[in-house]
DNA sequence: CTGAAAGCGCTAACAG
DNA sequence: CTGTTAGCGCTTTCAG
């Protein structure tokens, strides 16, 4: 590997300058410039990024913490999506992506250690077990972080506008006549309290009395195909002409359980999803939704990552962004 | 930041004692070992991985090289999951993941240049343009490399059995009474001709003449809904009974065009995918493919890697690996 | 405009 | 068993 001596030597010049030529700092002639430049090209000089790091103080490389199970992570559309945007937007800013899986024993799974070994400049909790205590420590420690859809607030996150999602979605079923309603709320996290929260708001905005029975618990969808969610459904004593599930995929993959159970999606009963992932446009029929802005929140969350990075004020707590209702084919008009 | 002199001062040894302990190498005294570990604790001393890397001439990370646009990348069940799986295997090494995004314009595009600097011990492959400059510059250098789906033969590459597995389905379609079938080719790309010769060799083995007008090309799944694919099967001249698609999602999203076309798949109509994404599963009838092991592609790269990496002999050209037939509700019997 | 020199934090002989 | 020392490749004052 060529270093920036090898390449001081033949311009008959000193490694500073050469440095200082990479660097576009400090004055060096236009001849000079152009001489080192050249014979750098010429031996296929490449900067040796660890050395710039140990000296710099700071690697020019973020984390990306990453829970990764069978269905969660990459392989969710949501996750990928955003995790697209960020890394387009960080590598503008000529930051390289490391993943951190919170699977990872590297560490022993010390997620702070490990990033701290790596002198992460900052990290996105993009995919994450919160309430556990590597990941709390993480969080609690000094390097810039936001994260999505976190709990703690003593640190910038980023996540939809769950509540009203929830809220308009509701709406949207009472709007097509809908009275009973039964909403399967996701895995037991702050934004499955929105969403039920807004669930809750429009159903009372329209005067229809809330039932506990029509609220059920599961979680998000695992690839135990969600049938788990319908099992809960068709167990409920309460009648029902429309079920919100708790995202798209256990929408999607319950449409055979409910079909097994007799009904047809679209006509004799109404489902929901959650998300926007595109699958639920290929379902037949077309599933309806709140698309949550993966562009926005994965370019968002690279703003404000970028900003703590550069010692910029970035406020604490949530930063909540607009959803959009996708209107499918899986919701009847009825009454 | 503190360091083995802050933790050699506190420990009243040198800071090779220390450097020795955490590399357990060179013969230290439990009681020092014990005194430095615990010293280490207590000061929250975490090694400089850049500081380790520039002196080891090794930076212990690998990179992977994807390309991501609206559908490929990680959104693609497939990539999600053999990156998952490497990910896992050389977590398991100490080695971290960094994301080299074929679009990424950090190096103006050089891959290799890009690599070099981070003076990466491996590269993966796993979803690229192996027919631009950039990547064939890669493929081409001396950094340990292996690929998915390459079609390069001088560095080691792994992909499933394609021309096995195209065959295979075929035969199945064949022994549920098809003779009629046209196969809808994927991207060409090297194993897209794989796949074509499977169909023509199960074809001939059943005495079925190959009739031209029965393979269709286009390309892989992408975000236009794979609804290209189902248009150029409309407009072909020929009847069929059955259709191979070039992937699950296309295969899926077709559902909904053939059915606007008055076709009930499973029922007046046969349907294939390629891949075994766990979508299939969910598609209602649920989708006859063929699966690839990504589980194996993954573990199998990343033991490649591992060895390349550790100077051991590794077999340039491709490794294929077994795939499996999934008999979902797509396909017909007939006759 | 250019260079000398002092590190960044760690490892790896080599001595002792 | 422990310490000395010479770098790894680069950046950054500070002189000149």
């Amino acid at each position: 590997m060529i270093t920036i001596y090898d390449i001081a030597k033949e311009c008959g010049c000193s490694s500073a300058t050469v440095s200082k030529v990479f660097n576009q700092t400090g004055n060096i002639s236009e001849k000079k410039r152009r001489e080192v430049l050249e014979t750098a090209q010429r031996l296929g000089y490449v900067p040796n990024v660890a050395a710039r790091s140990l000296v710099r103080q700071r690697s020019n490389m973020v984390g990306v913490l990453l829970y990764v199970d069978e269905s969660l992570g990459l392989r969710h559309g949501l996750f990928a999506e955003i995790l697209n945007r960020f890394r387009a937007e960080l590598e503008k800013n000529n930051y390289e992506i490391v993943l951190i899986s919170e699977k990872g024993e590297t560490w022993g799974g010390r997620f702070l250690d490990h990033c701290r070994a790596l002198r992460l400049d900052g990290v996105f909790c993009l995919c994450c077990k919160y309430e556990s205590e590597a990941v709390r420590e993480l969080i609690g420690g000094n390097i810039p972080l936001v994260a999505f859809e976190s709990p703690y607030e003593e640190k910038p996150s980023i996540e939809s506008k769950n509540f009203e999602g929830a809220r308009r979605l509701t709406e949207y079923l009472i709007e097509n006549g809908h009275r009973e309603i039964t909403f399967i709320a996701g895995t037991d996290i702050p934004i499955t309290h929105d969403r039920i929260a807004g669930y809750k708001a429009a159903l009372k905005e329209h005067h229809i009395p809330f039932e506990e029975e029509r609220l059920l618990h599961t979680s998000f969808f695992s690839n135990d195909r969600g049938s788990r969610a319908t099992e809960l459904l068709l167990s409920s004593p309460k009648p029902f002409t429309a079920v919100m599930y708790p995202d798209d995929y256990t929408a999607i993959s319950a449409y055979r359980d409910l079909k097994a159970a007799g009904y047809r999606v679209g006509e004799n009963i109404s489902v929901t999803g959650f998300d926007g992932v595109n699958f639920g446009e290929m379902a037949m029929p077309k599933l309806t939704t709140i698309r949550q802005d993966a562009v926005r929140i994965g370019e968002g969350a690279a703003r404000m990552l970028l900003d703590l990075i550069d010692g910029k004020e970035v406020p604490c707590g949530k930063t909540r962004l607009e959803t959009e209702l996708v209107i499918g084919e899986s919701v009847k008009k009825i009454g």
